[in-house]
RNA sequence: GGGCUCGUAGCUCAGACUGGAAGAGCACCCGCUUGGCAUGCGGGAGGCCCCGGGUUCAAAUCCCGGCGAGUCCA
């Protein structure tokens, strides 16, 4: 306030809104667009400078420097530090929660910085206000101090210079308003500055902590200083969209590349009205057009021609700018968080470009972006390839989604009731305006997209919770943890600080590890009893101990389970090397997204754009098995975070945000660095051998790794695919079904695996040969199992199963008195094994068709035996015969062949099953054969000229046939 | 993170709600029409109805689990 005062401002209130403002001519209202009258800086500008987005930058932070300022380099915009966001959306978003809350030193104090930031929820607005963005750069002042040395006068007097000098505003031109602001759980009074209508930025200064419901005073106080870096720009220039001020070279292609020349004069006139064409809260946007036209005096056609492409094309110019920086920070679209809406952004952009016919490439507005944005942002021209990969593998998604929609649309006829159009918007993404627009008669109520969202708070999520233990250990000092350096640390002393219920144990010092980071905790013995598990509270290990029987303050000896730790390290330290190497092999995308450790197998899920081809997952495999030989160090050290951020930046977060002023970084070599409290091999030789298990896609842009290392893979190789691979082919190689030939060569191959497994249990050979040997042993299961389109490791069970049915068609055949004819089969395969699974296959398919065959011929052989006899004008046949289900069904369909004809026949075989089966007569077989069914202690139905059922009891078989007998005579005689 | 939709012949899909003999179009093979091609007509081959369990006298169909594809929302 004294500031404003030594400069001459005073203070008002507006007599619109009441609000309390600041400004050197007395005025009767503030500087809001709502109380001034609007915009009143387009195409007059009172700033004496002029400066374009990047030269904003440049002033800005020279400026500041001058003032004892550093400029820092932005944040990524995907916000993996924190876990309560996917994306930056303030300046100060950069410093939640951990320098805000004063457990870490900033990067530098004060400073200023360039923060690229993503806000999705004022998308529909993008392109046509003029003034909205999905992406945009927020320039951040900010400090951090203690309550003494904290200067809120400075700080606005610092921002007041900007304004005055940096961007050349005169004084009687600027107005700030008195205002307070909260967020983040922090509040504080704020100042906002305007000029001719426009909001250039604000200052908050936060004060109070208000997260548990009374407000307290920070102990770190916090300037928190926001400025749209595309406000400058657009206000110096005083053009009418915020859009041409600051693309640069971007829209200028633009303009070029689509032919569109803005209409200065008609936006001008537009623009004001802009606002009323919210998308989301207007109900009849035709109506609103006319208003706006009527309004603005430019007729509805000429004015939506113009303003619809124009809107269009920044739109695009937006979308592609917010891509391009979302991508090469790592970010990707998806289904899922914040991934969804980095997708809608990039549909919305390819259907603009389609709607209006431009023969356009997002990857080429890209990098024209990156172009301007370079001497900023020079990180952005580093990866156009890999954005340009993962545009091209969304815009092929987006063409086969809007494909399959036009199908659907196309097959629909007749009415679309609401809860369809539902259905079709959510499960499929096909909107009511598709629908209209091909021409289907559907109403579509006004507030359609509440309704679906309203359907989704019903159908709403079962609260899960899971119930934790929470134990008291108020006042107890964090836990001294020796696991970090040497992670076969496996005995050590401790002195007993608390024990609980005789089982919950707490020691000054441990080596134990806790479940966390996905690692499973240790078990061993503490004094001799058993530690059966072990967990993290707070900074307290608790011990689990069975019947411990020591006393607080007494010294105890603990012990580790080696064979455990070790497997769980280097499951641990295979992990690491399995994320550097798939960031090398994939690209700097991929991210940790969830790992899990255990003694079988570990597991890490990637963000990644795609499901993994086999040939890349053997690539992984290869170069970790690589990094393994190569036997590269793994060293461990504690850092301070601002030290390890610096020094590693933000890909130490691989497994989320982590807390606390000090860090632990386990770095293997060039390849990996990560910020981790597990327990970790010493050198990556010690792992043994890295085995690929497998990779599943989890969810869009999240691919699932499984793998094991050292004598976990040696297990897993042994029980997965040697086992399964020789039992397999000894199935086959015994059976009499296959030739002879094919036996043998099976029996040549199972020596030939042989051969191979003794390679892979040589230790002394690289992982990477033994690997090899086992590769070849698993394409074949592969390929064995591909041919009854059943998993690896069922391919065992399924051959059995195969060579059992097939047997038994074979049996059955000859039962019926015909041959078994094998067919003659070609030999399709890369090895013995898909050999003989395909041909069993083959072989199972052509006889179960040759026994069907033989049973239908055998039915209707058997039909000419059976004698009709004439009822009312109908052939009727109700008698008893052999056979299963199928083969009596097939009989009885053979025996009414004819429209007047009647068949109900009980097939004998261990039980009764009955069919019956009639032309046009007047009778339900379906209760007919049911009742029936009944008699014979069974159930039965069908339909009005078929029925089918079974029983048990065949004593009884006589009295039902009699029984069927009396009711079609009865139905007959009566019709 | 939650919801929803889909998985049937080489391809595109019907059948499913209301359980009761696996279908259509295109493509493929054979024949006829024709000087040849396009076309037209007739015939044929091709299905572990995604996998595993359950309910039932009976499951492509209903229920549960898994795998795969897609979509909407926070």
């Amino acid at each position: 306030m004294e500031v404003l005062k030594e400069e001459g401002f005073s203070r008002g209130v507006c007599s619109n809104c009441g609000t309390a403002f600041w400004s050197v001519e007395p005025r009767e209202v503030c500087g809001e667009p709502d109380c001034s009258g609007g915009y009143s800086f387009i195409g007059d500008s009172p700033a004496r400078r002029k400066m374009d987005f990047i030269e904003t930058w440049r002033e800005f932070s020279r400026l500041f420097e001058g003032l004892g300022y550093t400029a820092i380099q932005r944040y990524p915009v995907a916000a993996r530090w924190r876990d309560d966001t996917d994306f930056v959306q303030a300046s100060i978003y950069d410093f939640q929660p951990y320098v805000v809350s004063g457990e870490i030193e900033p990067p530098a104090n004060p400073l200023v910085v360039p923060q690229f930031c993503l806000r999705f929820n004022d998308i529909d607005n993008v392109g046509y206000t003029g003034r909205h963005y999905t992406g945009f750069v927020m320039i951040g002042q900010h400090a951090f101090e203690p309550p003494e040395r904290y200067a809120p006068a400075d700080y606005l007097r610092d921002i007041y210079r900007w304004l005055v000098e940096g961007m050349g505003l005169p004084k009687e031109e600027v107005q700030f308003h008195e205002d307070a602001w909260a967020g983040g759980g922090n509040m504080g009074p704020s100042m906002e500055f305007f000029s001719r209508g426009l909001e250039i930025g604000n200052q908050v200064y936060m004060q109070y902590d208000i997260r548990t419901g009374t407000p307290r005073e920070l102990s770190i106080k916090v300037l928190d200083m926001g400025m749209g870096q595309e406000r400058p720009a657009w206000f110096t220039h005083g053009t009418a969209t915020s859009y041409e001020a600051n693309f640069g070279g971007a829209i200028r292609n633009l303009y070029r590349a689509t032919g569109i020349s803005p209409d200065q004069g008609m936006i001008e006139r537009f623009l004001p009205y802009s606002g009323l064409l919210n998308f989301d809260e207007a109900e009849d946007i035709d109506r609103t057009w006319k208003l706006i036209a009527s309004k603005t005096g430019i007729e509805l056609r000429t004015l939506k021609e113009e303003v619809v492409p124009l809107a269009g094309l920044y739109s695009v110019a937006d979308h592609t700018r917010s891509l391009l920086v979302a991508l090469a920070d790592g970010a990707l679209p998806s289904n899922v968080g914040g991934g969804y809406n980095l997708r809608s952004l990039l549909r919305r952009a390819l259907d603009i470009i389609s709607t209006q016919g431009w023969n356009l490439e997002l990857i080429d507005v890209c990098s024209w972006h990156a172009d301007y944005l370079r001497p900023q942002y020079p990180e952005l021209s580093e990866h156009l390839d890999e954005v340009s990969e993962i545009l091209s593998v969304e815009e092929r998604k987006h063409q086969a989604t809007k494909r399959k929609s036009r199908q659907i649309v196309a097959s629909i006829k007749g009415e679309v009731d609401l809860n369809r159009l539902i259905t079709l918007y959510d499960s499929q993404g096909i909107t009511p305006q598709m629908l209209t627009d091909a021409g289907l008669n559907v109403t579509v109520p006004s507030d359609f997209y509440a309704e679906v969202a309203r359907r989704h708070e019903k159908t709403g999520s079962k609260a899960q919770t899971r119930k934790e233990i929470e134990l008291p250990l108020e006042g107890l000092p964090g836990t001294e943890i020796l696991y970090y350096d040497d992670y076969l640390l496996l005995e050590f002393e401790a002195r007993v600080l608390k024990v609980l219920d005789s089982r919950y144990v707490v020691l000054d010092r441990t080596a134990f590890y806790p479940t966390s980071g996905g690692q499973l905790h240790d078990i061993g013995t503490i004094e001799g009893c058993r530690v059966t598990d072990i967990f993290k509270q707070g900074n307290v290990v608790v011990h689990v101990v069975e019947g411990a029987s020591f006393r607080e303050g007494q010294t105890v000896s603990g012990r580790i389970e080696r064979e455990r730790r070790l497997q769980l390290a280097q499951h641990h330290t295979a992990t690491h090397i399995i994320n550097g190497v798939a960031r090398e092999l994939l690209g700097e995308h991929i991210w940790q997204a969830g790992a899990e450790k255990t003694l079988e197998k570990a597991r890490l899920d990637i963000t990644h754009y795609e499901a993994l081809s086999p040939q890349l997952l053997e690539e992984i495999e290869r170069r970790a098995n690589e990094v393994v030989a190569g036997g590269l160090p793994v060293q461990s050290r504690i850092l301070r975070r601002d030290v390890a951020e610096r020094e590693y930046g933000f890909r130490l977060y691989q497994g989320g945000a982590v807390p606390g002023k000090e860090l632990r970084i386990v770095r293997i070599d060039e390849l990996d660095v990560e910020a981790c409290g597990g327990t970790h091999l010493k050198n990556s030789s010690e792992a043994g051998i890295i085995k690929v298990i497998g990779s599943t896609k989890i969810q869009d842009g999240v691919v699932r790794l499984e793998y094991a290392a050292g004598e976990a893979a040696e297990g897993h190789v042994e029980r997965e695919v040697f086992g399964p691979a020789k039992e397999a082919a000894r199935l086959l190689s015994t059976s009499p079904l296959l030739a002879d030939d094919m036996r043998e060569g099976l029996r040549k191959w199972t020596a030939h695996v042989e051969g191979l497994q003794q390679t892979f249990r040589d230790r002394s050979k690289p992982p990477v040969e033994r690997l090899g040997a086992v590769k070849e042993v698993e394409k074949a299961l592969i390929e064995g199992a591909r041919a009854f389109s059943v998993r690896q490791s069922q391919l065992t069970a399924t051959v059995r199963r195969f060579l059992e049915e097939t047997e038994r068609y074979a049996r059955d055949i000859k039962s019926l008195g015909r041959d078994v004819e094998l067919p003659s089969m070609g030999r399709e395969g890369s090895n013995a094994l898909a050999q003989g699974a395909r041909q069993l296959f083959e072989l199972w398919k052509a006889l179960k068709k040759s026994l069907e065959l033989a049973k239908e011929e055998e039915a209707m052989e058997r039909a000419k035996h059976f004698k009709a006899e004439r009822i009312g004008g109908y052939e009727v046949i109700v008698s008893r015969t052999e056979g299963g289900p199928k083969e009596v069904l097939k009989l009885a369909k053979a025996l009414a062949s004819s429209s007047r004809r009647i068949a109900v026949l009980f097939g004998v075989d261990g039980g009764v099953s009955i069919v019956g089966v009639r032309g046009d007569a007047p009778i339900h077989m379906g209760s007919l054969v049911g009742e029936a069914s009944r008699i014979i202690g069974g159930k039965g139905g069908g339909k009005e000229d078929f029925g089918q059922g079974s029983g048990s009891d065949i004593e009884r078989v006589d009295e039902a046939i009699e029984q069927v007998r009396r009711e079609i005579l009865y139905k007959l005689k009566e019709g």
